[in-house]
RNA sequence: GCAGGGAUGGCGAAAUGGCAAACGCAGCUGGUUUAGAACCAGUAAUCUGAGAGUUCGAAUCUCUCUCCCUGUACCA
């Protein structure tokens, strides 16, 4: 009995461990974050997940066990952490779900969340029906159905974000967690957009001030002194003019300056969605989400004005410590260019009196001006249809349709084709005044510049192409270049020539000349361009944050805050209405009433035949999903704040994330947007930081190792020479429908001759009677290709890629029916590919299965083990014993210290030591690696960095408490739970999640002695352990004076002999 | 096209100017034990994508080339 009791106690037994502590945790809040504190703050962040219904696979976990490990080190470090967690729970594949099966898109994000079992694991009663069949919703494949009497049952229930999340014993402070489509919380997000709405961007003060003070400078002066980031068609008035204007003609004018304006817009339309898209959320023309095809489409819309922060987002830059290649990729988003904006004046007609046109254009190259030959406008230019000629109107108009027809996707694709149109027009050279003509063509892109370009064949190579293809002249405005071939673009090289007062200059000095011309003839002027456009901020959706805006005579009015939230209101169907409105047409409570401050029935809307007084329809839009990430961060540090966004001790105390770690997938979207936001937060003074992460950290992806089985495909070639001279030429792959080959068969050659011969024999009449006639002649030779695999399951597979062939057929039905070559060691092996994890390459690894068989602390420590935190690597599971194994090391290493009663402390069966010299040189090497990789973030170095120390003090048999103690601190952030029963194990009653990190102590490090390369012309030949005090003279004569060295040197004297004391000695010669 | 990152035993990787391949997986040999597993001891893997340069010394710095990944693009 006794040895029975004692085997118990000795085993690592994790699943017990794990689920002590996590409980633990969840009881005692050890890791709730106080918001007043004398301790140091340090605040941790994740990019929150959306809910899916598949829910989490092993990549998804990377991110957050980096930063729970960050966030634990901090807490051992003394500082107070902020730690949290939530989720960015509107979105499309709800909404989705909800217009196949009318479910409303809260139900299925609360069961994403928060799972379909109970604390046992039970299914929770409301999700299975009478039968005992569980309810669709509840099912992660919603396509499959399934019973609780069924084995098994389990893996096709979703259990929940949360309950995954729990289950690896992240320390997150669950006090804390926000959901964007909680009213609660999206309260806010509709404040933030009042906010907006209410701000302009004054140039002077180069900020967002209240609209406030925009109006008493109207009231007081007009606006022609006002500069401002605003419409690009504002009227100028006066300040009696303004004083005059109907309340409406202010709306309309303020909405010209606002943060948040109402605008008639060109937008990417998705029929299929039904829904505008915002540049980011289209790839190659398609939509992200489906691939579907976008049009462009005039709509009227809500936009923010993002691009008066342009140079603010990119000078920001700088102050942040976040990756270069994400940097890099907002700068080419932001797409900064200097340059000059010209005017060129349209020739009008002779038989014409009114007043020239004039066409705006944008250059980066206006020391080219004398090289311009064409105008070229993009098809949709508003100015097109009032200069084309009579003669060239058919011409025209059939161009435009033909390139409104196609796709922005064919237009991207097909670069190569040059196509346009001569509109019949000329413009007016500034300078030269020679007559220019105006052309049109879809290689110029409306949404850029003016849409419109002056064509300079000599220096730009589109412009020249275009050029060639239409019989344009290319004149030559560069000295001692040749143009004939192509366009010379070379800035650097360039030197101005036929270009009267330009001429001789080089580039940067012809700018500048060319600009101060301009001036003087008021055609033009220095400009700097932005690629970055303002950001359409309506969706055409049901699952997003409903605006609090509702509309008086067709101008939108703000809901005052104070009746926020205006919560999304229920509809019978989740689709656009018949009529093409937005999802939110189908409502029929959606109507503000001005007298009760209440969301009402449409029928009683002003005008209407039952309306009242004072009530009107509200905004059928809704938001997009960056609103909701776009101040997350900010909400963390006061989530259950009912009067305001956060408090302002809050913010004071927390400031700004410390770390932040997400995916890279979010450069251009959420980490612009939020930090527009954060900048126009600090402009309104709510945030003291204007810019709201200080280190971020993209992870990178955990892709998936595919397993496939092989069909047999005989590739069977001619033995002779063929038709086309060639000797063995392959004639025909016959492929065996159901003959699977193990894949040892490819790695070696005379098993395949084997195999060939086995199949002859045994197999022959497998193949279809027409292949069969190939094998009758001994002329054809055949060989053996495998281009053919077919996904298997990948938790079929064991460590050496072999599969049983049962379990294989138990898998799937049909494999029943296929013959299975083995290799002749009687093994079945597949072949294994790196692909992105997906549920239809069967390669998707669910962290709760790998908890379940190593432990939550064994995959933590494997998903930091796999390689450098940034680098995409493929999951392996075969691997994950190497960390496991080293977690049961780490346990027997405390055997002296279990004992069945805890809180007797004494060790037992062993004799417990002082630290020995060793214990403590292998204990500082330790604690001085492993704090430098966390702060480096070089999680991967650590894990092997206490394998070695394990493997140290174990041959070192250590047993000193206070080495183990610190052992058990270090691990602690790494693999949380077994540091904690560890802890306990020791003797303390406290969780070690606060104990101070161990001190490095460099004296424990010192030698005195070093083990010397001896190197010779460079390769090292031997080694010899001198002292580290000798000098630099003394190690030279003693390794001169070995006899090694001279059978080195064979009797060359050495050339030089180089010795750095406490490295390496090399003898040149 | 442009921008960024990369290429090291069969695999993941370590080494950032000084002993290449630490650590782990897989492999191989032996031991112990088992229903299966687990565990212990040992062991091989030839040289850093190619070429040139700097250096006493280069995986590491510089240049050229090849290939791979990621982002982005008729941006005037």
């Amino acid at each position: 009995m006794p040895e029975i009791q004692s085997k118990r106690i000795m085993q690592y037994n994790f699943n017990e461990i794990e689920a002590k502590w996590q409980k633990y945790w969840a009881e005692n809040q050890t890791f709730k974050a106080e918001n007043n504190s004398d301790k140091e703050k340090f605040y941790v962040l994740d990019m929150f997940p959306y809910p899916s219904g598949a829910g989490l696979h092993v990549g998804h976990p990377l991110g957050y066990i980096a930063s729970d490990i960050y966030a634990r080190y901090k807490r051992h470090k003394g500082f107070n952490v902020l730690h949290p967690q939530g989720y960015d729970s509107f979105g499309l594949p709800a909404e989705q779900y909800a217009i196949q099966t009318g479910l409303h898109p809260a139900i299925t994000t609360s069961i994403n969340v928060d799972g379909c079992l109970d604390i046992n694991g039970n299914v929770l009663p409301e999700y299975v029906g009478e039968n005992g069949a569980i309810k669709n919703m509840a099912l992660i494949d919603k396509t499959i159905s399934t019973s609780i009497n069924d084995v098994n049952y389990q893996e096709n229930i979703i259990k929940g974000y949360r309950k995954q999340l729990d289950k690896i014993g992240f320390s997150f402070d669950w006090n804390r967690e926000v959901r964007t489509s909680d009213p609660k919380y999206y309260k806010w997000t509709q404040w933030i957009f009042i906010q907006l709405f209410n701000s302009w961007y004054s140039i002077d003060s180069d900020k967002a001030e209240d609209i406030d003070t925009l109006i008493s400078i109207f009231e007081n002066e007009g606006n022609s002194n006002v500069k401002a980031v605003c419409d690009e068609d504002v009227l100028l008035f006066s300040a009696t003019e303004w004083n005059n204007f109907s309340e409406k003609q202010k709306q309309e004018i303020l909405l010209q300056y606002r943060l948040t304006y109402l605008a008639e817009t060109e937008v990417n339309w998705c029929p299929a969605l039904g829904t505008v898209l915002a540049n980011d959320e289209i790839i190659n023309g398609v939509s992200e989400r489906g691939g579907h095809p976008v049009v462009r489409k005039k709509m009227t819309q809500w936009s923010m004005r993002i691009s008066a922060y342009a140079q603010r987002l990119l000078d920001g830059l700088d102050k942040i410590d976040w990756p270069q290649p994400l940097k890099d990729s907002q700068t080419n988003w932001i797409g900064r260019s200097e340059g000059a904006s010209a005017i060129f004046k349209v020739i009008p007609p002779s038989s014409s009196s009114s007043e020239a046109e004039k066409i705006e254009v944008f250059t980066t190259r206006p020391d080219t001006i004398f090289g311009v030959s064409f105008m070229t406008l993009a098809p949709e230019h508003e100015l097109v249809a009032k200069i084309t000629t009579p003669e060239q109107k058919a011409e025209v108009e059939a161009y435009i349709e033909a390139t409104a027809k196609r796709s922005e996707r064919d237009r991207m694709a097909d670069v190569k084709t040059i196509s346009g149109a001569f509109t019949g027009a000329y413009a007016e050279h500034p300078f030269s005044k020679e007559p220019i003509p105006i052309w049109i063509g879809d290689y110029v892109l409306a949404g850029y510049g003016t849409g419109a370009v002056m064509s300079v064949p000599c220096g730009d190579q589109r412009d020249y192409d275009f050029a060639k293809h239409f019989n344009i002249p290319i004149p030559n405005i560069f000295e001692g270049i040749d143009i004939s071939e192509e366009a010379f673009a070379d800035k650097s090289k360039t030197v101005i020539a036929n270009s009267d007062f330009l001429n001789g200059l080089p580039y940067k000095k012809a700018v500048k000349r060319a600009i101060f011309e301009l001036e003087q003839l008021g055609q033009g002027k220095g400009k700097i361009n932005y690629r970055l456009r303002d950001a359409v901020f309506s969706r055409q959706r049901y699952w997003g944050e409903p605006f609090p805006v509702y509309y008086v005579d067709g101008m939108p009015q703000m809901i005052a805050p104070e009746h926020l939230p205006i919560e999304l209101p229920e509809v019978e169907k989740y689709l656009p209405t018949e009529t093409g409105e937005p999802p939110l047409g189908n409502a029929t409570v959606w109507a503000w009433d001005t007298n009760t401050n209440k969301v009402v029935s449409n029928d009683l809307i002003e005008g209407s035949p039952s309306g009242v007084n004072g009530v009107y329809p509200l905004e059928l839009n809704t938001m997009p999903g960056w609103a909701g990430s776009s101040q997350y961060f900010n909400r963390y540090m006061d989530p259950n704040n009912q009067d305001a966004i956060f408090s302002p001790e809050a913010m004071n105390y927390w400031q700004d994330v410390d770390l932040y770690i997400g995916g890279s997938e979010h450069a251009t979207g959420h980490l612009l947007y939020a930090r527009f936001w954060q900048k126009f937060m600090f402009d309104r003074g709510f945030v003291p930081k204007d810019e709201f992460a200080k280190k971020l950290i993209n992870q990178g992806m955990i892709t998936g190792t595919s397993a496939f089985v092989n069909k047999l495909i005989f590739d069977i070639s001619y033995n002779g020479k063929g038709p086309s001279g060639f000797m063995y030429e392959s004639i025909k792959k016959v492929k065996f429908q159901n003959v699977f080959v193990s894949e040892s068969y490819f790695d070696a050659p005379i098993g395949i001759m084997s195999l060939i011969e086995q199949v002859k024999e045994k197999y022959l009449h497998l193949f279809e009677e027409e292949d069969l006639k190939y094998f009758d002649e001994d002329k054809y030779l055949i060989g053996f290709v495998n281009e053919e695999g077919i996904h298997v399951d990948v938790s079929l597979v064991n460590s050496s890629d072999e599969i049983e062939i049962n379990e294989l057929k138990g898998w799937r039905d049909d494999f029943n029916n296929v013959v299975f070559i083995k290799d002749s060691f009687g093994k079945f092996t597949v072949k294994r590919e790196v692909e992105k994890m997906s549920k239809s390459k069967y390669n998707v690894v669910n962290p709760d299965e790998i908890c379940d068989e190593y432990g939550a602390d064994s995959l933590r420590l494997y998903e930091m083990f796999l390689g450098p935190l940034e680098q995409s690597k493929p999951w392996n599971t075969a691997g994950i014993t190497g960390t496991h194994g080293f977690l049961k090391k780490l346990w027997r290493l405390y055997t002296p210290y279990f004992d069945s009663s805890p809180s007797t402390n004494s060790p037992s069966g062993v004799e417990v030591s002082e630290p020995t010299k060793d214990n403590l040189k292998t204990l500082h090497k330790t604690i001085k690696k492993v704090e430098k990789d966390i702060e480096n973030f070089s999680f991967n170095t650590s894990v092997s960095t206490f394998m070695i120390c394990v493997n140290e003090l174990s041959a070192q048999k250590c047993t000193s408490k206070s080495v183990l103690e610190a052992l058990a601190i270090l691990v602690s952030p790494y693999a949380p739970h077994i540091a904690e029963e560890l802890w306990e194990k020791l003797g303390h009653n406290e969780s070690i999640s606060t104990a101070p990190f161990p001190a490095f102590d460099a004296s424990h490090l010192v030698e005195s002695s070093k083990e010397y390369p001896v190197s010779f012309n460079g390769k090292m030949r031997f080694k010899i352990e001198l002292p580290l005090d000798m000098s630099k003279e003394d190690i030279e004569s003693t390794v001169m004076a070995l006899e090694k060295t001279q059978q080195q040197l064979q009797g060359r004297t050495p050339k030089k002999i180089i010795v750095v004391p406490g490295k390496i000695v090399n003898i040149v010669g």
